[in-house]
DNA sequence: TAAAAAGCCGCTTCTCGGTCGGTTTTTGGC
DNA sequence: GCCAAAAACCGACCGAGAAGCGGCTTTTTA
């Protein structure tokens, strides 16, 4: 019996490099065929278009984006904002270290908020008050 | 020219399950030596003492653990805390989806927080309190 | 001094992202 | 209708990192 092989379980939303590129450009624009994606991308990382297809065929399977056809090529389009991956990524990993006490996450999160810039404590405030009162609306 | 390999640089902080399980341990525990952890561990996953000294060597390579001979055997000590860990991938998580807005970052949080528990907002409220007049304090 | 325990070393397996080449299918122009 | 171009599709390989383990060496200690 081999033995269970995890590992990769943690973390199930993380994306490669090339696929956060990719991520990246359907985010700038409406919809994307792979080849103007692998176009987009910059020089110095510009894969081949069979390349940038399993890529997209991956990120499709993973639910990252949604695709139609357009004469003979795939449109992409991203199915997921950059603000739900984050939420995704950071609920992921507040999950798998969260020990049960709110004061380690939230005093973490406060500390890498206020690394980023001290302004962003103010925002953070408005923003939870706006948070309070959606949830305090459809709370019964 | 062997194109670049990359997608190993995201998140360098994330542990494998093994590894976040030998944390866990430690963070329970002052030092533990590698034995002590593996008898510690869930019995559906209870690792050979050899798997386990090297996933504590990773881990000691990574700086995660340090370790001190005590007699023959090295005994661990966690040197990154939870909260540290915690605020190191939400860090990495952030800055690689960052887009230079606050407003994606926090919205994205406040969410998250609302979605573990009501109440953590208020508890982000206070926190947010205390960080401020931290940041006032030393600011000039 | 011998058995037990731990370190140390190296190899294997597995998974995942990335990378292509080759083949089939689609399509649109002539 | 036919052919060339482009895209899809398929399958393979590579490299890295985590996990897993066996075996040999070294150290401890009973």
């Amino acid at each position: 019996m081999t033995k269970r092989r995890s590992s990769s379980n943690v973390l199930p939303n993380t994306l490669g490099e090339l696929e956060l590129g990719v991520m990246e450009a359907l985010w700038d624009a409406p919809h994307l065929d792979a080849k103007a994606i692998c176009d987009v991308m910059p020089q110095f990382r510009k894969p081949n278009l069979s390349t940038m297809q399993s890529t997209l065929e991956r990120l499709y399977r993973k639910g990252m984006v949604d695709r139609e056809k357009r004469g003979h090529a795939y449109h992409y389009f991203a199915c997921v904002s950059r603000a739900n991956l984050l939420a995704r990524m950071m609920g992921e990993v507040i999950h798998l270290l969260h020990d049960g006490r709110l004061e380690t996450i939230l005093s973490s999160f406060v500390n890498v908020a206020a690394d980023i810039d001290q302004a962003s404590l103010a925002e953070l405030e408005a923003l939870i008050a706006m948070k309070k009162q959606e949830l305090e609306g459809r709370d019964d």
